[in-house]
DNA sequence: TTTTCTCTTCAGACAAACTTAAGAATTTAA
DNA sequence: TTAAATTCTTAAGTTTGTCTGAAGAGAAAA
């Protein structure tokens, strides 16, 4: 169960990644929106933790990107504001669930139980499967036909972002921030070089790297039919 | 480990019974809630696996008495689907999760894994056995195809946070909360030092540490194969 | 064919991790 | 409380592995 926390403040981002974290979940956090909306992005999260109040970004703006790109992730809305109407817009917005602030760790934690009887998401296992290749993301391992392939971390994150994104076209920029964040960046021909790698690696094991660029958009992975 | 399980109906309750000692788990069994009760103040149990729905004295008035007497044992509530909301939130407080029926063998046994490594369990008994190491929990003390080797707490604790995540990557921040939990940090160096210092007493006695070092992401267990 | 984009290779720049050593800090003993 | 011993942390040097820009080859569009 992977949980992502955006939340800015720190003293409420630390208590409570460390309090689920010794729950067992596996809980990244971030404290800006950008940042937040970045991780999310990078679709391996079962549910997000969102507070409405955010700086520069502002949470509802993150829960409709999302939306867009992944139905499947369960979002709890935190907010100080305890007006109704904010908790009608939050909702209608694609959360799951909605929890005012000041609430206790207890509270917190039956919410989340709740949203993952709910999705049959328990026991979603942390690895991402593309016809022959795996990647599990526990150990950062790479797998083809039972292989391993070791992976630099830029390589990894670039296979991660695409296999997650199977269906879609992901552009080299869409790469870049999957890799560098926000606010650093880093040059296509990188990203090129990095997917030069991997392919090597792959074609060293006998096999074929199912990603395919499509001349001016980006990449994609090509499925075995 | 030993478990408790209180439960009226017969076919569940044997079915659960066999299969958990089956598992190698203690398992002892209560049709009634009273009976249940009673075994759960006289004997000394790690997990109780409570019913919600008992005839005659309710599941909730059971955990409220346990609660009392004993805080350490850890609860699993089963409940039936029809169960209202509220009552299934109002219970989670004093219970330390939750599964509804109907679920699955596999599904009870990953609730009750979780249960153990949460908080102080899995430390009760145990020891942490990698290839040829192993680490008592209780005496602090770690070995090495029988050898005793001296850590210091820190180092210890470095190496109890990568041997239980045997299969993840663990990111040296991770390392560093274990160590010096919440709003204390240590430094990505100390804990290199640390390290170093680990694997050379090890050196010392002709072996290698498990632990191999997985560039931009973390430390992993290298498992023999 | 020409143009544009992408792939690959390679080497230098760069960064992460290891080790050693020495000075702080903490714990234990007196 | 001071003194001694142990443990922790910082710092610096070394090793190792990763990243990236450049440049030419290759492939797709125009």
């Amino acid at each position: 169960m992977r949980i992502l926390l955006i939340e800015d403040s720190d003293a409420l981002r630390k208590s409570l990644t460390v309090g689920l974290h010794k729950l067992g979940y596996a809980i990244d956090s971030a404290a800006t929106g950008t940042e937040g909306l970045n991780m999310a992005l990078m679709g391996e999260y079962d549910i997000l933790i969102l507070d409405l109040m955010l700086p520069l970004l502002d949470g509802m703006e993150i829960l409709k990107v999302i939306r867009k790109q992944n139905s499947e992730m369960r979002v709890l809305i935190l907010s100080a504001k305890s007006e109704p109407e904010d908790k009608v817009s939050g909702i209608l917005a694609g959360a799951d669930d909605y929890l005012a602030k000041p609430f206790s760790f207890d509270e917190l934690t039956v919410r989340l139980i709740n949203l993952m009887r709910r999705g049959k998401l328990l026991y979603r296992n942390d690895e991402i499967v593309v016809n022959d290749f795996s990647l599990d993301l526990n150990s950062k391992v790479m797998r083809y036909k039972g292989m391993e392939l070791e992976l630099t971390p830029n390589e990894f994150k670039i296979i991660e972002c695409i296999f997650i994104n199977k269906a879609r076209v992901i552009t080299p920029e869409r790469l870049s921030e999957s890799i560098a964040g926000n606010y650093d960046s880093i040059s296509k021909n990188a990203i090129e070089v990095h997917l030069s790698c991997v392919r090597r690696k792959v074609r060293e094991l006998g096999g074929e790297l199912p990603v395919k660029n499509k001349r001016g958009f980006g990449y994609i992975v090509t499925e075995d039919s």
